[in-house]
Formats: C-alpha cells, sequence, structure tokens
DNA sequence: ACTTGAGCTTCCAGCGGCTGGAACCCCTAT
DNA sequence: ATAGGGGTTCCAGCCGCTGGAAGCTCAAGT
C-alpha cells in the first residue's frame, strides 16, 4: 500500500509519516519503484501513533510507547507509568488554563467594551495584582 | 538602566528581551558605550508584555495589546475584542484538555499496571473505539 | 504512442518563541 | 594588571510539523 493510503486509513497526512519515518519513528518497507510500501500491521503502528499523539503524549514518548506496544511481554506497569505521568501533566496544563480563564474572564467582564478608553483589562494587564 | 536589571524587574531572560527587540516588539535606546538602556516606561512595557504572554497571548496579540496599551485614545471594545477572542480560545483548549484527561484517566483507571503484559492502556491507543 | 494529471520521491526552508553557545567588548574591584 | 561579571553580536537548534520546488512513476484517456 502506498503512502496516501497508509494516510487516509491512519489519520496521518503523509508529510507526517514521512517525518516519522526521517526520525527514526516508524520506517516502512519500500517497492521496486522506490515508493514506501506499508502493511496493514504498519497501518496500525501509524494509527497507535496518530492517537497517542492526540492524547497528548509527545513522539519521544510515542516511541515509548511504540515499542511497549510492539513488545508483547512488558509488563503493563511500564505503560502506566508513562500514562499516568502524562495524566498529570495534563491535570497541570488545565489547571493553569483554569487559572489564566478566571483571571482573563474576570478582566472582561469588567471591561464596557465601548468607545471610551478606560479599559480595566489593559489596567490589569499593566499591573495584575490591583484590584480591576 | 542595563538589560539585566529591566529583565529583573520585568520577569523576562535578557535573551527574550533582546528576542522581542529583534521582531520590532519593543525598542531601547542605547547609551554611550553601546548597552541598550531602558527607562522605567520601557520596563513597564516590558511586564505588560510579560503578563499578556503568561495569559497565553500570542506575540502578535500582544504586539495589537502593546499599541492599544500605548494609544490612550483607543476604544475599549478593541481591546475587550482581543481579549474574548483569547478567551474563547482559552476555553476550547480546557475543553480539549478535559476530553483527552478522561480518555486517558479511562484508560489509566482499567491498567492493573503489575507485572503481567495485559495491558488496556496499549489496547486503548490500539483502537480507542473498542470498550476498555 | 503520447499526453495529462495525480501521486510519489528528495531536499531545503520556515513557522513560533525562545534558548544555548561562541567570540568578543566593557566596566568595576582588587 | 587582571579577573569577573556584565554587556554585545550572530548562528544554530529545540519541537513537530508544513510548504514548496524539482523530478520521478503510474494509470487513464485520446
Amino acid at each position: 500500500m502506498n503512502i496516501g493510503t497508509a494516510a487516509r486509513q491512519s489519520g496521518l497526512p503523509p508529510k507526517t509519516i514521512r517525518y516519522y519515518e526521517d526520525i527514526g519513528l516508524l520506517t516502512a518497507d519500500r517497492a521496486a519503484n522506490g515508493y514506501r510500501d506499508y502493511s496493514n500491521e504498519d497501518v496500525h503502528r501509524l494509527r497507535f501513533v496518530q492517537r497517542s499523539r492526540s492524547l497528548g503524549f509527545s513522539v519521544e514518548e510515542c516511541r515509548q510507547l511504540l515499542s511497549l506496544y510492539t513488545d508483547r511481554d512488558r509488563a503493563s506497569a511500564d505503560v502506566k507509568a508513562i500514562a499516568t505521568e502524562k495524566l498529570g501533566e495534563i491535570d497541570r496544563k488545565i489547571a493553569e488554563l483554569t487559572g489564566l480563564r478566571a483571571m482573563l474572564g474576570h478582566l472582561v467582564e469588567n471591561c464596557y467594551g465601548d468607545a471610551r478608553p478606560e479599559c480595566p483589562i489593559i489596567d490589569g494587564l499593566s499591573d495584575l495584582t490591583s484590584d480591576h
């Protein structure tokens, strides 16, 4: 199967698949004409990476997960450790964004948003400690 | 005031301040010896950018906000429009992360995390549609 | 048989937002 | 005089792609 088909089936753009090969994440066979040739198993791995990426794993983490995915004898604890760590990161990001949201939301709420120059948002960005 | 002092007072690393000057976000005077020379007003602007960045505004948005900040006659509606748009982005990000958190959390919860190779996380990454 | 157009190949460059490092200059204290 | 801790420039690299150019190959239509 050519890269375009593999792309459609995995949900990854061809460019990205080539990039993954470039960085040694996933390799593919080559057909006689030099085209990359993907097996169904290759497509499974591509989908696996696509999903892992969309769940917030970095490419390096995907590399680890992929080797755990391939190693049928790995301990589930190894996988869980990576996933749990990522869960913590996601939680931290959510907390951070929630804090930002509260702060920015507060500023926006207090801004009349009319033609006048008085603007609590600008004032707030100038000095977040004071009361707006 | 030298760049190091401005850095300490604004909360931005000197490298970042030079970078901002490079991309034309904030310029500084030069002293006779060629050193950048920051006024208190410059430091205010640096802090303003630092805060805007930390609230999730892109550098380009900071450029807009900065010109609104500098323009004492601007309408607060202009500022509010940018901030409200950003608020929407933050909300979308939070929603996305919350979804990820739920999915990954579900996978992690169902994984024993022991020495056995059975692993719902790996299975889930292989095929998110099936039941784990 | 020839052309067209889609799809494949490689390689190089650039995005955003810094950050590290090299090589050099300047200022102050000892 | 010298040592250090500033400052200056410029170039390169991080991550994870993405766009584009130039050139192949293949299948379909005329």
